[in-house]
RNA sequence: GGCCCGGUGGCGGAAUGGCAGACGCGAUGGAUUCAAAAUCCAUUAUCCGUAAAGGGUGUGUGGGUUCGACUCCCACCCGGGCCA
């Protein structure tokens, strides 16, 4: 009596498809290709998170039904192997990571196989083989000896007219005067030209752990592990001129279907802002004279107003004046002060000797702060007077030069003129350290302020004031008295521009991209730094030739931190580290290493030519298979990874490696896979409860939000909970809502699902079944277990509809016979096929699954069974449980797998039916059901309608004013 | 604080202007069985009605548009995510 038995079917099929090399992909498409692809995963030593088989069950379903729709699939799987996570299990476990890596991708791959994924496992990589880096490393080469020309004129290999693109870095061209100092001078000018230079930039320096963090390890200042204080130090740093195209970046996310929200978080983090670059003098810089007199200081701004009338806006800026970016040119006039970041280069040179400890002290303190504790609304405003003055350009007056940790560095030109008047921030500071606001703008009549804004009212002379940072119109500005801030914002830009004192500008809150991490465990760079006699580096670098690639890791044992904020790699062994070129010059290689972005942001290009030793893709290959026409993964990477792909694609594309300029077409993320629902009530000490109003989640548990005592959380039962009005309450204490929702799953809370659990229970087609079941692909949803077995039995009636579960061999049920199907069940196959395909189209699983059970539970127990009306169920099921439904097609009596069978076709004129039921309403309100014949016209629907004798009753002693009536959907009468 | 997503039975969800609750879980009753597992059948939003027939209410809250709103518009409340 075989009864449906995944433990035995479903390894049996995993080795045929392996065998046969069902999935294989050829080299070059054959007719139409999709590429669909789930996003890269990371081989951690978990195994497999519920997530995973979530979106690659939705990926797989569309590549086997493709495949049966004779299409050429290129469906791959490989391994983002480089991180931390590996390292640091290193440096505590003494195991080098290169052997729990493998240990780890082994463990996930034998989880993918065991889910029957149709991968083309013959593509497989990971980011850790040489091979593959070498690849990795030859584009950072390509970017290394690239720059940035935005007025390039070119036009694509599409024809299309384009403006802006990645040049070799000969192609530059050198100013006359640095030519003239010589080729060191030339090299110099190269390099800060390139779109991969180096930069003095803050890491995030733990001393106690000994090492330097990603941003993400720090919490408030601290390290996430041990929490120890974690500063800001600057350090030599690679960066990728990422920035260069924000725009390209921004424009072309019109051109890819990918969730708007996502769309949005892009176009966020680009952050893309029009305003002006403003100069404001400080005067030049005498050594010996400490801030400026006022009659002198007139005469100086005068002068330099006169050179730059004449000389008009510098590229950059002289030591003699703050340059600043402002998105609110029109509030120039209510600029009451100035604020510096603390790192700003010209703050050494403005503060007064008597403001110069201050100073240092701030500067300090605020190094040790992160960007995020720095501009956290939250906290209070501070900063420090620097003792000098700035002539504000529109009017001449001189304001006070402070610093403050409210402004970045990172942003804009890490100055700022304060429109105190006019900006949220501005106001606060004023306020605490009593500096001028002056008005500029007025209101619109009518304009209530927000609600950050009334929180800074304060009262002055009785009359209460408040910030106001929205647009209006001028006042106290003179000429400009009256004008609408849009209009007025352009005027003075013109005017600024004309003066030679400012000019338009767009910012964007998009940094450039900081490439290097002070880590072992990722891929080096091919550079070397060149060392003079001494042997100190002189700040001019060479590069490994492209025949040198791969640069492969030294043999090393030992990672753990050394104290000093230099990568482990400075540790190397000194024939990795060091070499003298052949003309004779010393080198040191380059001991940072990328980060693991590095990795995926190419590899959806390798799988197409996975093998490739002389080139990173075929040309032609890239072209017939790019661009990736479905993309899945979770939209953890909506920011980072997807716009760092994007890069290095457009980047790729201006020199012609790749065909098209956006590498995902559609982008859908899978939501995430939530534990089981949880019930909690919560109790105090002495056993009472309380009511989950009352309580809130503190530092450490949860506390009464009244009084702060601490309250234990109690994990309940469904059965001691009822429904009181929209909240759950104890059985025995009604007044007591408890919580009801589900959480993340995590190893902490203890509620996580392994899927080797979900297979050795019910089988992986019931695992990836449940996971489609559960709702839409894009929700978050929690799991439950009850809900797998929900989909195994319907698995099981599958079964039986076909097998004989009564006997002792894996035979046909006896019921199944060529018996004729009737009308109504070809009726019901058709739209079944219909249904299911248009859901697949859709990615609409959970639908489509509910046709297949519709349509299972009307044949379930029917005897005999049309075998013609339900062989084709097999098809339709086969990209939801391929195992299952390879075995029933076996069965069937096929002798090739199903995996290339052409998918059902419905017949349209079988999904109408030759009358259909319609509501028919009075007011609006459902008062019969009427047969009428399908596509009837009014007058017939009308008439069976009104014979009904509901709507007769309630139609009587009434006036008919309209009806209304939709063909096979409903009839409405409206009546006085 | 900003942006985005969501709120429908005991639970997951279906319906995107036209019959609210498809499908599944859970629950209840029954059949089969010596018994169980498995399987099958029936009921299952809620209130009024002894029951049936029938009727009222109902998609977070309040308003609006419409013959008709879960669906569209406005305001608000709650939950989640991302960013600050």
């Amino acid at each position: 009596m075989p009864r449906y038995d995944p433990k035995r079917i479903e390894p049996k099929w995993q080795a045929f498809w392996e065998q046969n090399q069902t999935f294989k992909t050829p080299d070059m498409p054959v007719g139409e290709k999709l590429y669909v692809l789930d996003m890269f995963p990371y081989p951690s030593g978990d195994g497999l998170h519920m997530g995973h088989p979530e979106g690659q069950t939705a990926t797989d379903i569309v590549c086997r039904y493709a495949r049966m729709k004779g299409k050429s699939v290129l469906h791959p799987m490989g391994w983002d192997a480089f991180g931390l996570p590996a390292e640091q299990y290193a440096i505590k476990h003494k195991i080098h990571p290169r052997i729990t890596t493998t240990k780890n991708i082994n463990n996930f791959r034998r989880q993918e196989k065991m889910l029957g994924f149709s991968f083309d496992w013959n593509r497989e990589f990971s980011t850790t083989d040489p091979e593959y880096f070498r690849w990795t490393q030859w584009i950072f080469l390509q970017i290394y000896h690239a720059w940035y020309d935005p007025e390039f004129v070119w036009t694509d290999p599409a024809g299309k007219p384009r403006i802006g693109k990645a040049r070799r870095i000969s192609e530059l061209p050198i100013p006359e005067e640095v030519a003239a100092i010589g080729q060191e001078a030339v090299r110099r000018y190269q390099d800060r030209h390139r779109l991969a230079y180096q930069h003095e930039a803050p890491v995030n320096w733990c001393p106690a752990l000994g090492t330097v963090l990603a941003n993400e390890e720090v919490i408030d200042g601290k390290s996430e592990r041990g929490d120890h204080p974690v500063v800001r130090i600057p350090m030599r740093q690679w960066m990728l001129g990422i920035t260069q195209y924000a725009e390209r970046l921004l424009a072309d996310l019109e051109h890819v279907k990918w969730p708007e929200s996502i769309k949005a978080l892009q176009k966020n983090w680009i952050g893309r802002s029009t305003g002006a670059e403003v100069d404001f003098w400080i005067g030049a810089d005498d050594a010996d004279d400490e801030g400026m007199e006022a009659e002198d200081a007139a005469a100086e701004f005068d002068d330099w107003c006169e050179d730059r009338l004449a000389s008009g806006f510098p590229e950059q800026p002289d030591d003699d004046v703050l340059r600043i970016y402002t998105t609110r040119p029109d509030t120039l006039f209510g600029a009451t002060y100035m604020v510096l970041a603390p790192e700003h280069p010209a703050v050494d040179r403005l503060t007064t000797s008597e403001q110069r400890a201050e100073i240092a002290a701030y500067r300090l303190r605020a190094a040790g702060k992160s960007d995020l504790d720095r501009t956290d609304l939250c906290k209070d405003k501070s900063g420090v007077f620097t003792g000098s003055y700035a002539v504000n350009p529109v009017n001449g007056e001189l304001i006070p030069v402070w610093i403050a940790d409210y402004v970045l560095i990172s942003y804009g030109t890490g100055a700022i003129m304060a429109v105190p008047a006019h900006d949220v921030r501005d106001w606060e500071f004023a306020v605490k350290y009593k500096l001028p606001i002056r008005p500029v703008v007025e209101p619109p009549a009518g304009y209530t302020s927000s609600r950050e804004e009334q929180d800074l009212a304060r009262t002055v002379d009785g009359k209460i004031e408040m910030p106001f940072t929205g647009e209006g119109f001028a006042i106290h500005q003179g000429e400009f008295d009256g004008l609408p801030t849009a209009q007025f914002k352009e005027q003075i830009t013109q005017v600024l521009a004309e003066r030679g004192l400012g000019k338009k500008a767009v910012n964007y809150r998009l940094r450039d991209w900081l490439f290097s991490r002070q880590h072992f465990w990722g891929e080096p760079f091919p550079l070397w730094h060149e060392l003079d006699a001494a042997g100190n580096p002189t700040g001019l670098m060479r590069s490994d030739p492209e025949s040198a690639l791969p640069i492969t890791l030294p043999e090393m044992n030992d990672f753990k931190p050394h104290g000093r904020p230099e990568p482990p790699l400075a540790e190397a062994p000194p024939e990795w580290l060091y070499k003298t070129d052949t003309d004779g010059v010393k080198l040191l290689r380059e001991t940072n290493t990328m980060p693991q972005w590095a990795g995926s942001c190419w590899y959806y290009l390798r799988f197409i030519d996975p093998k490739n030793d002389t080139v990173f893709v075929d040309p032609l290959k890239e072209k017939a298979w790019m661009p990736v026409d479905l993309y899945i993964g979770g939209a953890e990477h909506a920011v980072l990874h997807l716009l760092y792909a994007r890069f290095w694609h457009k980047l790729l594309f201006d020199f012609g490696y790749v065909s098209s300029d956006e590498p995902f077409n559609r982008l859908v993320n899978q939501g995430m896979i939530l534990g089981e629902a949880e019930i909690t009530g919560f109790q105090k000490e002495d056993g009472q409860w309380v009511t989950i109003r009352d309580v809130k989640e503190g530092e450490e548990g949860h506390v009464l939000k009244a009084t702060g005592e601490k309250v234990t959380a109690v994990k309940l039962q469904p059965e001691q909970v009822v429904k009181q009005g929209d909240q759950l309450v104890l059985i025995e204490h009604a007044q007591i809502a408890v919580e009801s929702r589900s959480y993340k799953m995590s190893k902490s809370r203890g509620n996580v699902v392994n899927p080797d659990t979900v297979i050795d229970e019910y089988g992986a087609d019931s695992a990836r079944l449940f996971e489609m079941f559960m709702g839409p692909l894009e929700a978050s949803k929690p799991w439950s277990m009850t809900g797998v077995e929900g989909v195994s039995r319907f698995l099981g009636r599958v079964w039986r509809l076909f097998a004989d579960d009564r006997s002792d061999a894996v035979q046909l049920h006896p019921a199944l016979t060529s018996v004729e199907p009737t009308a109504e069940q070809m009726r019901l196959l058709h739209r079944t096929i219909f249904a299911v395909t248009r859901d697949i189209d859709m990615l609409s699983f959970n639908t489509a699954i509910s046709r297949m059970m519709e349509f299972v539970n009307e044949f379930a127990t029917l005897e005999p069974r049309p075998r013609a009306a339900l062989e084709p169920l097999v098809l339709l099921l086969s990209p939801f449980a391929p195992h299952l439904s390879e075995e029933l097609w076996q069965l069937l009596g096929h002798d090739k797998s199903l995996a290339y069978e052409p998918w059902p076709k419905y017949d349209p004129k079988l999904l109408v039916e030759s009358d259909v039921e319609i509501p028919v309403q009075v007011n609006g309100k459902l008062r019969a059901k009427v047969r009428v014949p399908t596509k009837a016209d009014q007058e017939t629907a009308e008439r069976i309608g009104r014979a009904d004798p509901k709507v007769t009753e309630h139609l009587s002693g009434k006036q008919v004013v309209k009806v209304v009536y939709v063909a096979d959907r409903l009839l409405n009468f409206v009546v006085k």
